[in-house]
RNA sequence: GUGGCUGUAGCUCAAUUGGUCAGAGCGCUGGACUGUGGCUCCAGAGGUUGGGGGUUCAAUUCCCCUCAGCCACCCCA
């Protein structure tokens, strides 16, 4: 029986590698447009960089093993404690703000499903040194331009935004929450979609007095309803964030949305989310404001925005509208041979084009010129230059253009130079 | 990690109450077509029915275990 690759892990086939190209062309692209700097980081960290910050959950579920030198390291399964630590070390020296972008390929080891896999690429782009509202606006607008760049509109994708400030200030001050509460009640509330059984149990484990679960009732109300939040003080920032948006064109992308609350504990601000219109995928990409990591992580005091999106979501829905995935041609030209003796100037002619810069593929073997011209249409070639013993006589070739089956012959010396296929 | 559903050629799927039921289409290889692809026709390769065990005269079909995939929870990097 042959060994088949770990649950969670891809066996990559030409065909969905392409696919993979076409998103991190549209990364980088969109990161570039943005002015966003590429960096990379080690594939394996020391466990320790995790336990520092990310709690049980995430080190439970590393990829976890003890080296020969007998340290305790684990496969990387977030950028982010990696980023801290290299943004820590050049602090001083680097212009705020700092705009970096990575493409890391994370592990971590749990359950499989459809859009969750053990391994995936994750975009990382993250702005750090500006604690403003614009710099959330631009991340966000970075987001949604990776995703417009791969042809999807606000009918397909949709953004949804909220910001945990204006929900601790409900929290607190309506409610009467006590401060050390709050972050079980922000993971109730990120619940209330997907398990609203757990968070009517949070309460119910609580007392709670009557005033506050009247104050209680009415946030909860208030979620579907997001111009009564965003009327408070505390929403200028979620405001301006939206003007921002606006003011770029984006807003018709973007749901105010007081439920995203994203389970990291360390979200400061603003939080966000992408999914696919219909929701019927997980989230397309998720992200928001962290300012004190930087300082718990790499002991540099710097506010932070960004967002992670992955391949594999993403995967599934251009998979969605397109169909299978099919492998883009590498070949652009094929030389065709009648006989035997034709095959030095094929070989000649091939390479000469290649020199050119042009895909060029050829038979290895000796086939009838029916079969060649078979592989030349399965390669997805533009044309065929057949050689036989009347054109070497003369001093040319046959170009066929495949799409159409038109031929003409033309002088070596001009396929050689410049014949445009 | 918890619970549920599913598992037949590379792919999509067939196979009456367990009884020639291990097949079709597509794909792949070759041929008709040794100087011209797409169409058509013919042939071939490819399966210990995910794996193991059990019940039975007989298991793709029933039972158990296991592995894998999918769904929900967990978590969402």
């Amino acid at each position: 029986m042959p060994v088949s690759a770990l649950p969670g892990f891809r066996d990559v086939f030409p065909d969905a590698l392409a696919r993979r190209r076409r998103i991190f062309a549209a990364w980088r692209e969109v990161a570039s447009r943005y002015g966003f700097e590429e960096y990379d980081g080690p594939p394996l960290e020391p466990v320790e960089l995790y336990t520092k910050k990310s709690g049980d959950e995430i080190v439970a579920q590393l990829y976890r093993f003890t080296d020969k030198g007998d340290r305790d390291i684990a496969l990387r399964p977030e950028m982010t404690p990696t980023l801290a630590r290299m943004v820590a070390q050049r602090a001083a020296q680097l212009k705020k703000p700092i705009r970096w972008f990575s493409i890391p390929q994370l592990f971590r080891y749990e359950r499989q499903q459809r859009g969750r896999l053990r391994e995936h690429f994750q975009l990382n782009m993250d702005i750090i040194g500006e604690p403003g509202p614009l710099a959330d606006a631009e991340v966000i607008a970075a987001a949604v331009d990776i995703v417009r760049a791969l042809g999807f509109g606000p009918q397909d994708v949709r953004v949804r935004l909220s910001d945990r400030r204006i929900l601790a200030d409900a929290l607190v001050n309506d409610v009467g929450l006590p401060s050390a509460e709050l972050a079980g009640a922000l993971s109730a509330i990120d619940k209330l979609e997907r398990n609203p059984e757990a968070a009517t149990a949070w309460v119910a484990e609580r007392s709670i007095p009557r005033a506050s679960a009247d104050a209680l009732a009415a946030l909860v109300a208030s979620l579907d309803d997001p111009a009564r939040l965003l009327a408070r003080d505390v929403a200028r920032p979620l405001q301006e964030c939206l003007q921002g948006l606006d003011a770029m064109g984006l807003a018709s992308f973007v749901d105010v949305d007081f439920r995203i609350v994203r389970g990291l504990a360390y979200y400061t601000g603003v939080v966000f989310e992408l999914f696919d219109a219909k929701r019927a995928l997980r989230a397309i990409c998720g992200g928001g404001r962290y300012d004190d990591l930087l300082k718990q992580v790499g002991g540099v005091d710097l506010p932070c925005v960004g967002f992670g999106m992955g391949d594999v979501v993403l995967g599934e829905l251009l998979g969605e509208r397109d169909g299978p995935p099919r492998s883009d041609p590498s070949v652009t030209v094929f030389v065709a041979t009648v006989g035997e003796e034709d095959r030095a100037a094929a070989l000649g002619l091939a390479h000469a084009l290649r020199d050119r810069g042009i895909g060029v593929e050829f038979a290895l073997k000796r086939q009838a010129l029916g079969k060649q011209l078979e592989l030349a249409v399965a390669r997805g070639a533009r044309a065929a230059v057949v050689i036989g013993p009347d054109e070497r006589a003369a001093g040319e070739a046959v170009v066929r253009l495949l799409g159409t089956g038109t031929e003409q012959r033309v002088k070596l010396t001009q396929l050689v130079n410049d014949y445009v296929f």
